[in-house]
DNA sequence: TGAATTTCTTGACGGCCGTCAAGTTCTGAT
DNA sequence: ATCAGAACTTGACGGCCGTCAAGAAATTCA
């Protein structure tokens, strides 16, 4: 009905014009998913591009023990499925659930056909690929050499900087922190309290964290 | 002298024609570094796309402790300096060192033209990206959610079945897998003693290993 | 609004693994 | 071959943090 509702939501189809978007959204298919559910590889999505048209996602990995990573929270208009766009990947298979709204795919061949007629899209995904490569990098580098203490301390302040504002609202539940940061909700409430105990920060009601000492944060080891 | 040296060894070139690589010939520069010489985001390599001309390059990153992190392991005509490939990235400064022997670097706008010109050239990258992606979700998955020990009996089993053969040589000193994995040497010392005593490996002088039980490795937790 | 369910907090405990140290083996250069 | 330096191994120790459990707080839904 509507005309390129999710298309023209991306960033990767800027430069494009509107008879173009055209031709992209009668590729594209629409997903609605009520909220809360998790789609597991389930029918296309791996090689699939995927599009968050709507509401947030959460892109999980199984790891081999069981536990679950929350490797990426995508907004409206991020994409994912970084699978799609090669031809021999072998399937990463288990893993990569996700929770959601609404959400379109394209076809892993179309979407090839798209970059080699609009080189301007591979060089958008090559900026949303690269900039994940590097925070990914930086994930990994601090998991594998910081303390919990330490990356808890760097989620609180870099979250603080990007929202510019020295009180906010957690955006996840202390479990999906605690994957995320690879740790568990219990080290992350023991934490915060000792943060708070030191003066660095402020609990407020509603997981709104106020901080008071930036730069001590951040030295934190 | 040579014609299109360096340029001629790498995949994400492999498109194009003869004049072509001639042309990016023209623009690449040269470097030698002594083995075992390590340059920290010196001159220009974080603006400028990297190519291996030569030898093995380990990819560093710093942490704010001041720990190092090995990443990435490079070989000839492999590519680095995602940063190198976006507009406003704020530099991810501190990190990012390497080692090596011959290194050529092809400029952040110069080799920009490239891929606007070259559409075929954006999306092999696509594809190195891609799997570099999977490839640290991964380890971030792995390194947040396991032990040292299943963390290594995974390297173990999958550098195998890379080689193909249940007898190699661990291609790293034991301080470089210790950063890789995210654990340290004498740890790696531990856990390997052990896999020897329940008798999943054996040992051998020269860092080699052959594995005995590639399916009950897999199960330690 | 009130009750049920989920989420969060705090305590106690224990194990994994990082650190320090000392001895041993390996490696490479002369 | 010899020697110096690096890399490796093994032990002892301790702290960080994950686990289990129980109670408190908060959120959801009727």
């Amino acid at each position: 009905m509507a005309e390129h509702e999710c298309v023209q939501l991306v960033p990767i189809f800027s430069e494009l014009g509107s008879e173009q978007l055209d031709t992209i959204e009668s590729i594209v298919r629409h997903h609605h998913y009520p909220a809360g559910s998790t789609l597991f590889g389930a029918d296309d999505p791996l090689d699939s591009l995927m599009i968050v048209a709507n509401g947030q996602v959460k892109v999980y990995q199984l790891a081999a023990n069981g536990r679950e990573q929350l490797l990426y929270l995508l907004q409206t208009g991020d994409i994912d499925g970084e699978a799609a766009l090669f031809k021999n990947q072998r399937r990463t298979s288990f893993g990569e659930a996700l929770v959601t709204t609404d959400v379109c795919s394209i076809r892993r061949s179309d979407f090839q056909d798209l970059m080699q007629k609009y080189p301007s899209i591979s060089i958008n995904v090559l900026n949303v690929f690269g900039k994940r490569l590097s925070q990914l990098e930086r994930q990994t580098t601090s998991t594998a050499t910081e303390s919990v203490e330490a990356r808890l301390a760097n989620y609180i302040t870099e979250t603080a900087a990007a929202l510019k504002t020295d009180t906010f609202k957690l955006p996840l539940k202390k479990k999906d922190l605690a994957t995320f940061l690879g740790t568990t909700p219990e080290s992350i409430s023991r934490k915060l309290a000792l943060f708070e105990r030191q003066g660095l920060i402020t609990q407020k009601p509603g997981k709104v964290i106020e901080i008071n000492d930036a730069d001590q944060l951040l030295l934190t080891e």
